[in-house]
DNA sequence: CTGATATTATTGTTTTACGATAATTAATAT
DNA sequence: ATATTAATTATCGTAAAACAATAATATCAG
């Protein structure tokens, strides 16, 4: 049961580009794609801060303690 | 607006000890504290969901995008 | 005080996030 | 089909930092 990254989700329903949001946060399109694919074992709170601001959310609404869970 | 580590209140209200919950997660207390303090820079999801485990709750729980709200 | 728990401090190692870059693979036009 | 754009994946390298191990303080409860 480990943590899934809900990024993916959340760029989908705000329509933002993995382009826009990389450059806002000041990382790479490569490793923001990493972050997005669950291929990262984990984040720093600077970035995961910065992502959170750009989409307006939570660090719960990019984190889920659920791998599961279809009904999204 | 950083990222906050709650932690702390997590622990209070389910009166969990950092040692066994350091224990769980197989890190030291050490680091537990740091942790709880806000004073690492990121976490791997690794620890993060074994505290999540433990704690019966979610990485929205622990990680909170703001610093002024007091109204728990 | 004594003992248990928690914080802080050091030093060191290993992991890895991330940069930089390029290649590959979708999509979306034209 | 062929550009064009967007996204993923892959390599290599580096700097950052999570974490271990340990010890020294605090802090709090008896």
């Amino acid at each position: 049961m480990p943590i899934r990254v809900r990024l993916n989700v959340m760029l989908a329903e705000r329509n933002v580009k993995s382009k826009e949001l990389a450059e806002f946060v000041g990382i790479t399109e490569a490793n923001l794609s990493l972050l997005k694919q669950g291929k990262v074992k984990g984040v720093r709170f600077d970035t995961l801060e910065r992502i959170c601001t750009y989409l307006k959310c939570q660090p719960g609404d990019l984190l889920r303690h659920e791998d599961d869970d279809a009904s999204a």
